[in-house]
DNA sequence: TCGGTTATTTAAAGCGCTTTAAACGCTGGT
DNA sequence: ACCAGCGTTTAAAGCGCTTTAAATAACCGA
């Protein structure tokens, strides 16, 4: 019954040596090419072969070794995708990249950014595992950069606006979503809307825009009124209790984020300011936290399923169907009405 | 000046195609087995070629390939690390892990849990990749499977008490933690001390275990009240609305975790009852939520650091110095006072 | 100058797989 | 009986690197 090869058991930490190509192709006495035509589906083997085949591979438990078939075939059949480990948003995506990748025969290299990884060496970590894509999230580096990068294997950036660059990207419209969030607001009545900022940088640049134009398409251009900020809850609540010391305080306060909104809330409740019934608050990704009881904050949410299943489409068509030519594809955010918006007064 | 090799830009996209030891070697004229050498640090070559190497291998911006030098050496120098994505936890443990592994000169492969991706898919991309050793975060495998991987490769489990199993663990003591805490309210003054559980699994087990215990050690066994609980925010804020309705509170609500204990002070808020002033509350993990302005929950923190070391350290240590018994390592969890634990009443 | 060492360098044999071109065994038509 | 033509199988040549054993260069004292 024990039918292992020979030298089993013979590794120093009594590991099982794993069964090679090889060791199939003997078991069912055919040569190893045959079982690798069978084993990647390739046409050819007749049917009894490839029942064989498949019934011994199984018996010994092979497993292909990637790094070989890598090597062998020119072709790692990985994606590679830089992330922050530490950003729900990231791992959202990172959660519908894998079944876009899976579906089309492709499989994942994660590279996270730490406080002590930067991009460059993520994305090095991915080019040394061969991978032949990069998707890469919400990267900060210069365009140029990226475009080298690009001349070395496909890059797709997500979630960042990059203009002028020969790149792929997929993004969300940042200034489309904060839009949407003022539309609501003054469709409940403000007029009075204050939109704490989210530091230099394109998303904020866009967003700030967003809030700008969708002030003045709304004819309260002259309420515009955009706090310094910073993505942090910190600097949410730094701009609450500046809003509070200030005499006027506007009705409604669009946030650049959840994690600001969240300061915010966290100052008007401190100093008893009741939100919604005196002060609306609005913040943009949909976190995690948002979704919360204690927040239950209306924000933007940004699609994640959508935007993995295009940057993986785009690194397809880059791939295996030629396509040279970079593509923006711009979806648009959803608005998320929840519990800290309503009617003013 | 530009000097690259035959064939350069010959790619179908464009893509400049990396170069190959053989590059390096042809232009310091060298064999490629002395390039390898330098290159990997071999003591041998002379200081001399060692300089002409290097500097070529800048020139022409070589990176070795990962594929090939594991398969040549059969070493990949790669930990595996199976993760959830959505856990900051893990993030955290992430971080570390990468700054132990680069110290002695190995790379990391995550692989995450998803809705649609079970342990085994994650592990078996692992080690598909050639991964010489696995750490696995909070695995919930059943006992014999995990052991039987270790069979494949070393397996070092991370933050689960596993009994009885040839398996390297690393681990907080959570009995102990959860004593530290009740320890903490006891000195505080409270002596009606109630705990919202976690669930079954083993953490659960251990974390009501401490709590019982400690409850015992200081005379207070028949104060000792579990309610059911789960690891979600709704989960904690349904069982503080069973607390408030039940006639006489606890002084102290201990739970699972932070994202029970944060249910628990929605629940508080919202029924007027002042925290910590008419309850005090505790949680556990020490999540970056808990370190809120809005929460400032006292919690445990379980020292993502060390963990993350030690795990290393054992993964090297079965790896490089040929351990082969296996060892449980259980450090001690710190206690976080923060702003929602006062003296009663 | 020469044999004996030691320090450097290298040719060549793989690692486990894919892939190409060639070989094989059939069939059926002539 | 023979060969074209087909479906199936396989030998062999790598993929880009490491490693071992052997070659070569350099050095040293006698």
């Amino acid at each position: 019954m024990d039918e292992l090869g020979p030298a089993a058991h013979a590794d120093g930490n009594g590991a099982t040596p794993r069964p090679r190509l090889e060791d199939v192709a003997a078991r069912v006495g055919l040569s190893m090419a045959s079982v690798s035509l069978v084993l990647r589906n390739v046409p050819g083997p007749s049917e009894r072969t490839r029942q064989r085949v498949l019934k011994a591979a199984a018996e010994l438990g092979y497993r292909p070794d990637r790094t070989a078939s890598a090597l062998a075939s020119r072709h790692s059949r990985l994606l590679g995708v830089m992330i922050d480990v530490h950003s729900p948003f990231h791992a959202e995506l990172v959660e519908y990249l894998y079944r876009a990748a899976e579906e089309i025969g492709y499989d994942l290299v994660l590279s996270t950014l730490t406080r002590t990884r930067d991009e460059n060496t993520a994305v090095e970590t991915l080019l040394a595992f061969r991978c032949e894509a990069l998707i890469l999230l919400g990267p900060v580096a210069a365009v140029p950069v990226l475009a080298d990068l690009d001349r070395k294997a496909p890059v797709i950036a997500v979630g960042r606006r990059i203009t002028d660059a020969a790149l792929d990207v997929v993004r969300t419209a940042d200034d489309n979503g904060v839009g949407q969030i003022v539309d609501h607001l003054v469709q409940l009545g403000h007029r009075s809307i204050a939109y704490v900022d989210g530091g230099r940088g394109v998303i904020a640049t866009d967003r700030r825009r967003g809030y700008r134009d969708a002030m003045r398409r709304h004819g309260l251009g002259e309420h515009s009124r955009v706090l310094r900020g910073e993505i942090t809850e910190e600097a949410g609540e730094k701009a609450g209790r500046h809003i509070l010391d200030s005499g006027d305080h506007p009705t409604a306060v669009v946030a650049y984020n959840d994690r600001s909104a969240i300061g915010l809330l966290t100052a008007f409740r401190r100093a008893g300011v009741d939100v919604p019934g005196t002060v609306s608050v609005a913040g943009y990704d949909d976190d995690a936290l948002s979704r919360l009881a204690c927040f239950n904050l209306t924000t933007v949410s940004q699609n994640a399923e959508e935007q993995a299943r295009q940057a993986v489409t785009a690194a397809v068509e880059r791939l295996d169907h030629g396509r040279t030519t970079p593509q923006e594809i711009v979806l648009a955010p959803r608005l998320v009405v929840r519990g800290t918006t309503a009617r003013p007064r």
